[in-house]
DNA sequence: TGTGATGTCGAACGAACGTTCGACAAGTAT
DNA sequence: ATACTTGTCGAACGTTCGTTCGACATCACA
């Protein structure tokens, strides 16, 4: 592998590259199968060598885990800006959650999946930030509830339910043949908006404004 | 610990302590953070003597896995022999999936947590079970769609996203404070069914025959 | 009394683990 | 030239891992 002259300063920070490495290897044997020689051995750095990156094992996960979930609320949040009416608040949450799910699904199977590996201080911020993120959600879900769309169901069910839906694909979606996030995201929010429905509402906002029934309109978020 | 005396046989096979035992410490640790010496000091058993009933670890997690899977399967089988109307299988399904869920959670997190754990031919049997039950579910959604029940959507998302929602509820579900098997199952069952409604169908099913609406039956259901 | 099957376990095996240390090369500033 | 900072790594630390071995009870049956 030859390295490029005249150009000592790296374009990405080194920690960077052991952060994606390791949650590769997280991701592909679980963060207490996996191993720092592993992920040493993985991006290319001794194993001394990572330490002058990293404090430890743990703040590998921490690290991983921080950002990831910290992005995906950025994100949400910025979506949710300028949105009033609760239903598409909850279709702009589905939406961004699979279609960063799918976008990284390493990421968030470490995410997912790892979510008890952490231990005390580290265990506690990622913690703080998952709960915002449920508050979100719990937040549309009740707004949804007093304006009369949505059926009176224990909202904490309701929520966690449709966290499961989503946060349950990567433990079975192929890329290469089921469908993308669009589609999926529609086909959750959908489930979910009339699974949750009052009666009496069911016709109301059953189909997404921007994703007309013609199909065509993927094409317009290819900008994106 | 005094041992009762004239009682050589014990009541329960030393294999089903430890398997037992094995599977605490597997919900609690992970199967990769869990040491055959953690099993060994919750069981009482010697390290040594451990592996007069067992093989290996690998062989603990299979025996666990397989054995919870097969008897979840064989409930669900009994449950549905003589109902024939498919909404009325579905409700069956996810009162039986939470039913257990809730009376074994140890067993089921290590079953839907440690699911990639297993390797070669482990593995190969235990993901022969779990296609059974993946297909029958499956089975059961394509008869709402064929009768006309079920709107047109990807069977693989709805009934993966069901399990999902089922699957999920180990992350979060507290005993003391959360729904019990009964009224979780009919709220996700409910949540389904409505999300998954074709137009025309919405009031035909809601309530399942055997909850009246009036609410005094929650006791008929006492006795099962 | 003796013989073999059934349990049980202390001790040890080699391997792998997370982490640390000291050496050393290269670059920058004085 | 000297000294300090930044990266990098081989080697080793002490610990824990899954598994095995041989010894030693206990008991049914000859």
């Amino acid at each position: 592998m030859p390295k490029s002259r005249h150009h000592p300063r790296v374009s990405l920070s080194k920690q960077q590259l052991i952060l994606r490495h390791a949650a590769q290897v997280f991701c592909e044997k679980g963060y207490e199968g996996a191993s720092i020689r592993d992920i040493s051995r993985s991006s290319g750095i001794s194993l001394a060598g990572m330490y002058y990156y990293i404090k430890s094992k743990q703040e590998l996960l921490y690290l991983i885990q921080l950002y990831t979930f910290k992005t995906i609320v950025a994100r949400l949040e910025k979506r949710l800006k300028g949105v009033s009416d609760p239903v598409e608040k909850l279709r702009a949450l589905v939406q961004n959650h699979l279609d960063y799910f799918l976008r990284h699904p390493v990421e968030m199977k470490v995410l997912t999946h790892e979510d008890e590996a952490l231990e005390g201080e580290y265990r506690k911020e990622v913690l703080e930030v998952k709960r915002r993120y449920y508050s979100i959600a719990l937040g549309i879900f009740e707004e949804m509830r007093k304006s009369g769309i949505a059926r009176r169901l224990n909202s904490r069910v309701a929520v966690l339910s449709l966290f499961g839906m989503m946060n349950w694909v990567h433990t079975w979606h192929r890329p290469e043949t089921d469908p993308q996030a669009d589609s999926l995201a529609e086909s959750m929010a959908g489930m979910f908006l009339h699974g949750v429905m009052a009666e009496g509402h069911e016709s109301r906002e059953l189909k997404s404004p921007r994703i007309a029934r013609t199909g065509i309109a993927v094409a317009e978020r290819a900008a994106g």
